[in-house]
DNA sequence: ATTTAAATTGCAATCGATTGCAAATGTATT
DNA sequence: AATACATTTGCAATCGATTGCAATTTAAAT
């Protein structure tokens, strides 16, 4: 025997007496193939069970079929439904999927940008962490011309195609609901300001409040990183307010639940005593009592667009002049208990 | 210019005068090679901004650095600690992690080992889905001795390392617990029996009945997908019986908070008519009211446990007869409202 | 100063698929 | 039948890093 290992097109076209270029076209459906020649060939192809070396393709191509995808967390349903989304159009059209999440940790979020640039994806798709202020290790990718897709926490300083949800009338929608239902001290408790969905989100709040002729108290203003620990210190601290709040707006559904939490040790009701709404609508937003009203982000959609954008980037890498964009997806108000006064 | 593109170890070697494969030593850190060499060429890489073709080297190699994980759902709380636990030693240990969500599909299942392993990730780590009764797919990575570790939803048939949780002391506790907190009439709704951990949950729940000297109805055992609708029906088919349970034991916290969200619907009062325990500790599961009584598995340990383990057979993949062990991990049951008469 | 052994470095083949260009074959036209 | 053109196929270089083995340099020993 001369070869152990995988068979490979030298095989192939050795067998069938026709040079190893003419195997390779053939198996990759070009039509300078004539067909029975190409129906010759993946015959032989099946019975000599071959395998093409994706690896060897790889290399010589500088392509590798593969997408990377960043994000801070995949273990919020709203990431896991861009998730969801991204790996459906990718599959469909021949691309791996490569997860990496950076726990919103800067310093993982570099490392993860230098493991996928370095392993020569053919593009990212990144929501960037809460800590993210500078962005060399993402300019990375937009100067060495690969392909790259912003989604929800995305970045003005670079410029490429981008799907956010309309966070400004998401929080617009929110605080109006809450005055509507008889809100007028509303707090906010948001995300870091160096994010542009917090700004937006908090820019909704502000001009529903304006609208109604309500103040915006800085003192009913609280920006953190949103988590279960963070809720609990900010509502602790409205509480300690000369003012205290009749509604509050969370800028996620997870301080929600905490305020939530909470208050109910403290014997405040909700939503008769303070009004909540959060934003993402998180799965455990609705079997909480009291339910959660929230803003449902179009998670999968986004993530299928996402996909898209960064895939047409890819097959048009030549062609030149590639005119970035922006899409703003809607968002919806659930209305539940946890903002609607019995 | 000779070349417009990316430096080489050849263009560094030019620039040196001496041979490329001494500067491919050098970066390697190949002690064949002397230290002020070393430190020369790596200055001289550095200036030249070189970074190595990784597809080059893995093409050469026939390794890849990457560790393919296979699991049915990354938006639960359980799978995504086990994907953090695995991220955490894989990154430490030079490995990139590429993961897929089979949904529970058996063909997209299929079709993810095939991606894998024709992008020769080094190895892989699954965890099965609920339609999965062939191997093939996974047979494929033994045979041709790509190393494997299964977690969680093992498989019987295929030798690999495997990490579970003692499902099986698991389901004796839950069951144990729903007895002394006076459950006589005590359902069950377990997964697939094809998976051995719904097998091992039951055989507790069993056992725990009959130490108990109580008989395990048939009527009152159900098995579906646990599934937030399969939930709702199974109880629906429960309060049909004859004989109604005072408590259930559910395989997973979906299925519990499902059962929980039906019977608040109906006017029956958890726990004070029926006692649930579920299983796995989902997140919600302590804010749902009542909150749910579960089991609570180590994720993120399994998950190191199991990277570790598909790490050291990546290393010793030449040394000869790797002995395969099972790995059981402790279980513990968080007692909350669900399973607690006032 | 020679010989011998050890430490470094270089040569050149190799991995397997792809692709520009040349060659060969086939078909149509006059 | 000869020429022109279209259709297929083959040749050979190439991608960039790795590695067994040979060659060279250096150090140690006599």
């Amino acid at each position: 025997m001369k070869k152990q290992g995988e068979t490979t097109i030298h095989d192939i076209a050795k067998k069938l007496n026709i040079a190893a270029s003419t195997v390779s076209r053939a198996l990759n459906h070009n039509p300078i193939i004539s067909e029975p020649t190409r129906k010759l060939i993946e015959k032989t192809a099946k019975e000599m069970g071959y395998r093409p070396n994706i690896l060897a393709a790889n290399f010589r191509t500088k392509r590798t079929n593969m997408i990377g995808v960043v994000l801070p967390l995949i273990n919020r349903h709203f990431f896991s439904s861009v998730i969801s989304g991204i790996e459906e159009v990718a599959y469909n059209r021949g691309f791996a999927v490569t997860i990496s999440q950076s726990n919103d940790n800067f310093e993982k979020e570099e490392k993860i940008a230098q493991t996928l640039f370095s392993n020569r994806v053919d593009g990212i798709i990144v929501s960037i962490g809460m800590q993210t202020k500078t962005f060399e290790h993402l300019r990375l990718f937009s100067e060495r011309n690969v392909p790259l897709v912003f989604f929800d926490r995305v970045v003005d300083e670079i410029e490429a195609d981008k799907i956010v949800v309309d966070d400004y009338r998401g929080g617009f929608k929110a605080t109006e609901h809450l005055i509507k239902q008889g809100g007028t001290r509303i707090a906010h408790i948001g995300g870091p300001l160096n994010i542009k969905i917090y700004q937006d989100r908090l820019a909704g709040f502000k001009d529903a409040m304006e609208k109604a002729g309500l103040p915006v108290e800085k003192s009913l203003l609280i920006h953190n990183s949103l988590t279960r620990a963070d809720g609990t210190n900010a509502v602790k601290k409205l509480l300690q307010n000369k003012i205290i709040p009749d509604a509050i707006f969370c800028a996620n559904d997870t301080t929600a639940l905490s305020v939530i939490i909470y208050l109910r040790e403290k014997g405040i009701k909700v939503p008769d005593d303070i009004l909540i709404v959060g934003f993402s609508n998180e799965p455990f937003s609705e079997v909480v009592t009291p339910s959660i009203s929230t803003i449902k982000q179009p998670g999968f959609e986004m993530g299928k667009k996402a996909a898209d954008l960064l895939i047409r980037q890819i097959k048009n890498k030549d062609k030149p002049n590639h005119r970035f964009q922006t899409f703003v997806m809607p968002t919806e108000l659930i209305v539940r208990e946890s903002s609607v006064r019995k």
